[in-house]
DNA sequence: GCAACTTTGTGCACTCCTTCACAAGCGCTT
DNA sequence: AAGCGCTTGTGAAGGAGTGCACAAAGTTGC
């Protein structure tokens, strides 16, 4: 009867609109069935997946959903058609070029780290600042100073930036980053870095992490009465 | 096969229970008191550490309220108290024995990096299987084989490892460390842990975190093209 | 000692995320 | 060709987290 007073203003209809949670979960889901194709598996159910994944398959179906997914009821999804919506999805597709700022011991073992390649991301430079450090080779990279940034940032297209410098000197490097053309910033460095707000930092505190755990861990022990279940 | 992972139904006790997502901020609101500190500011109001921590003062008090935090209205909080109370909720108070297992690059990336020390924890052992790596020391600690594990977690009654060794490695290595009483595990290897519910893992991947940014950054870049409503 | 001012602590509403439950859809079997 | 069993996709309910607004409570100034 009174179906005209809230008719459709309920527009927003997210396309291209995945909730946030679900992105944080994507790049799980490429590396499962990834490893899942390279096993040779063909199709997988979403509970087989969920398990694979570590979390619920409602969980799975709803977020797989969100990418328009393409399952077959009664059988499954197929590996390869997953592949290639989770990788479109996250722009693995194209190949990102990344910088990283810092070649200290946390900047080496990035730099030598094989994964981000096989993810669509490529190293284009590592920078310096440390005289004994620029010129040497890293990773197969010569490191540059810091000050080529703009530089290579406007040749390569760079739009990703890591930081792996001392607290003190991230903000600066970060401001030089912005100013240079990059924004998103992946930043390793214990600091709240303060950029424009069209630049999206994440912020990776391993003290952090163990601190959560080192908070569980203590209330277990405080809890003398286990949790049987 | 038959062992299905059976997902935590342990319902959160609220006792003395500190929601989730404030124990994921604590630590950072710690580390920004403890700067504070090192400035000699003795008092700060809600409104000015939010600021610095990056969260909005509404969402900074509901957190410290948990805490049964005691601020001082008109006021603000006293820096120290509050070092005090984050501190004793995370468990710095105590210092929590860790182990590394993997000293590969990101290994030693962690075993130099001075800011667990300074946080509550102190490593205690750092284990690897490559035979040319056993016996060199790294970061004043001799690299041992992974088998002298069981032995190490009893004597210095360890509870936290972190997992840097390569993804194929890291299910076992977890299991050992599970069988020695570990039963909190950081793992910096691209794989989903399958451990009992009593152990809690947090997993730490980079890779992840780089794809994320990239996510935004290809809609930020799609969105150019459309949307003008 | 009182009033004006400042800032906390928190009830409430709202949004976002997760879990549940089941109808709809697909392939296989008979 | 039709039914049967399996699995997806998704509304709806429930829960967790966030933002808002303001009363309560303390301090400062006069
Ligand atoms: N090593 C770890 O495992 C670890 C863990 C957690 C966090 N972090 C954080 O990551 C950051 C790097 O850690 P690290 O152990 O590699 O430190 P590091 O001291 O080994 O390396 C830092 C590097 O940054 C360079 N640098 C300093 N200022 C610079 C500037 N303005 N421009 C360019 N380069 C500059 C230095 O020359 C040095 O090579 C630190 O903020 C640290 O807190 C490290
Ligand atoms: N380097 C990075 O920046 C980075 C980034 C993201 C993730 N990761 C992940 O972290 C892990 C380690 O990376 P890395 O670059 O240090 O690799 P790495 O190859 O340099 O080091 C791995 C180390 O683990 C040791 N190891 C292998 N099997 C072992 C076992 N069963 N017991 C004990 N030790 C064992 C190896 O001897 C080696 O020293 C990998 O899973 C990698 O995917 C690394």
């Amino acid at each position: 009867m009174t179906d005209r007073a809230d008719a459709g203003r309920d527009v927003v209809v997210r396309r291209g609109g995945v909730p946030e949670a679900t992105v944080g979960r994507l790049p799980l889901y490429h590396r499962v069935v990834v490893d899942l194709a390279d096993q040779g598996v063909e199709t997988v159910s979403s509970e087989a997946l969920a398990a694979t994944a570590g979390v619920s398959p409602a969980k799975l179906r709803k977020d797989l959903s969100f990418l328009g997914s393409y399952g077959t009821r009664g059988v499954g999804y197929e590996v390869s058609v997953l592949i290639d919506q989770i990788g479109a999805e996250l722009g693995i597709s194209s190949e990102w070029p990344v910088v990283i700022v810092g070649v200290g011991h946390l900047g080496h073992a990035l730099a030598n780290y094989g994964g981000f390649a096989s993810r669509g991301f490529r190293l284009v430079a590592l920078f310096d600042d440390a005289p004994q450090l620029v010129g040497t080779e890293v990773a197969g990279l010569t490191v540059r100073p810091f000050a080529d940034l703009p530089a290579v940032a406007r040749t390569d297209g760079v739009l990703i930036g890591v930081v792996a410098t001392p607290a003190p000197a991230a903000q600066q490097v970060a401001d030089a980053l912005v100013a240079a053309g990059v924004n998103s910033i992946l930043n390793f460095a214990p600091v709240v870095l303060s950029v424009p707000s069209s630049v999206d930092v994440r912020r990776v505190d391993l003290a952090s992490e163990l601190q959560i755990l080192a908070f569980h861990q203590q209330r277990r022990g405080n809890d003398l009465t286990q949790v049987a279940r």
